[in-house]
RNA sequence: GCGUCGGUGGCAGAGUGGUCAAAUGCAUCAGACUGUAAAUCUGACGCCCUUCGGGCUACGUAGGUUCGAAUCCUACCCGGCGCA
């Protein structure tokens, strides 16, 4: 299911074969963000231009949507029509992200709502040792998600790869709650390897346990020794949490060691440039995140120079491609250049998303590609130190 | 020529005696975005002073009425429309 093939001398970097139930995962790699069971802005013709070898959709969003449509479900890579792998994420993220996040600002960096702002953005979410109950407007009806059920779409779904149920705790919570939180997570962690029934699906645990050591290794210990195909990590890490890039990866080497070497490991929602080298050398072999994506649609295009802002009037008559060496098919049409991307953008054009999208979907593939070359060639220190340069050269 | 409507900040367009440096939208500029709340959000946007705040100049031009005018009056300039 997954083999290490080369690791390198100098990190824990490593390269692998992610072998799922619709083909084979090179790592490391980046997952691409699809959370209603589509990538943004592109159709799955696109996709296979940018290079993605697996994508990862969202449970309690397609949960949501369906509805009593789950249980006729034709499954996510018929839905997609994506032939490739495709993993799920167990909704342990909303927990947060519409819970304690939204009413906190929490994933802005260095910013955190005032107490007025938290009245128009109210957690949706409570949290009991069983489940989460959630609900759509601070008035609606409360519906509850808990790990038994959180599998039971999955297998649904059919993701060929399912994530354990968790509760990914904020860096604004203290020890106690973080470690309730952890705690919550391996019990359920527990029930979800119980109650899983489909053995054409891997299904990863996942390690807790926000910024502190002890609940980190804890986590790491107990989540672990679980029979899990692989392992995600999640939580608070990242600048995006509010903790500094050092700390977050001082993390990792607190988990890592007491993951099993022959299981992928995944780093949940974690994919800028310098968090995939950094990812990479602690021994992450896949990650996702929404960046590549979202920054599209924003306007943000990635380089190997940093990102800019296409929308920016400098680019109004800007005759060159997104980046020069760019093989992805945006740059590689004649008439895509800054100046037409510009235009669209400011034309509220819908190709100036999908074009953005495209670019930005394949340099993050595309990067993965070179650093899993730079394994390879036991060249990848060197390749991490170049690269990160050339970014802080001109600057992100 | 007569009549009529109108001339507001980069543009469009509110305001029609004080709470107006002037709503709103667009444009512009800056910033953010990390298991998608997000093709989104935030801030700036007359000039000057160090922010709170204060000062100056502004609603076609020139005068006037008034404690006070983008808002009222007069003349003029410009534009649309109608009639000759």
């Amino acid at each position: 299911m997954f083999e290490v093939i080369k690791k390198d001398s100098e990190s824990r970097a490593r390269f692998g074969v992610l072998k799922t139930a619709h083909g084979f995962v090179e790592t490391p790699a980046y997952t691409i963000v699809g959370t209603h069971a589509e990538v943004r802005c592109l159709s799955p013709v696109d996709l296979v231009s940018t290079k993605t070898q697996i994508i990862i959709a969202n449970t309690y969003y397609l949960w949501r949507t369906l509805g009593d449509k789950l249980e006729s479900f034709e499954g996510l890579h018929k839905r997609m029509n994506w032939p490739a792998s495709i993993m799920t994420d167990s909704g342990g993220f909303q927990v947060f992200s519409l819970g304690f996040a939204r009413e906190h600002g929490v994933g802005k960096v260095g910013k955190f709502f005032s107490s007025e702002e938290r009245e128009s953005r109210p957690n949706l979410v409570r949290v009991t040792d069983d489940g989460a109950w959630f609900k759509e407007k601070p008035d609606g009806p409360e519906f509850f998600l808990d790990a038994k059920l959180s599998i039971s779409i999955q297998e649904k779904l059919g993701a060929d790869i399912i994530l354990a149920f968790d509760e990914c705790s904020s860096p604004l919570h203290d020890h106690e709650y973080t470690k309730k939180a952890m705690e919550r997570t391996h019990k359920w962690a527990k029930i979800c390897l119980d109650v899983k029934t489909r053995n054409d699906q891997m299904i990863y645990g996942i390690v807790q346990g926000g910024a502190f050591e002890d609940l980190r290794k804890e986590s790491a210990k107990f989540i672990g020794a679980l029979p899990f195909h692989g392992f995600g990590i999640g939580g608070a890490f990242g600048n995006s949490f509010g903790d500094s890039k050092e700390a977050s990866f001082k993390e990792l080497g607190w988990i890592i060691p007491y993951l099993p070497e022959n299981k992928p490991r995944h780093f949940l929602g974690i994919g800028r440039i310098d968090d995939l080298f950094l990812g990479v050398e602690a021994g992450i072999d896949t990650f996702d995140c929404v960046i590549p994506t979202r920054e599209a649609r924003h306007g943000s295009l990635w380089t190997p120079v940093g990102r800019f802002d296409i929308k920016k009037g400098v680019y109004k008559n800007d005759y060159r491609k997104i980046q020069d060496d760019c093989l992805c098919e945006v740059c590689s049409e004649k008439n895509t250049t800054r100046q037409n991307i510009h235009e669209l953008f400011k034309n509220k054009d819908k190709e100036a998303a999908r074009f953005a999208t495209i670019h930005n979907v394949f340099f993050f593939n595309n990067l993965m590609t070179q650093i899993r070359r730079s394994i390879l060639d036991g060249n990848f220190p060197r390749f991490k130190e170049r690269f990160l340069r050339g970014i802080a050269s001109k600057g992100l």
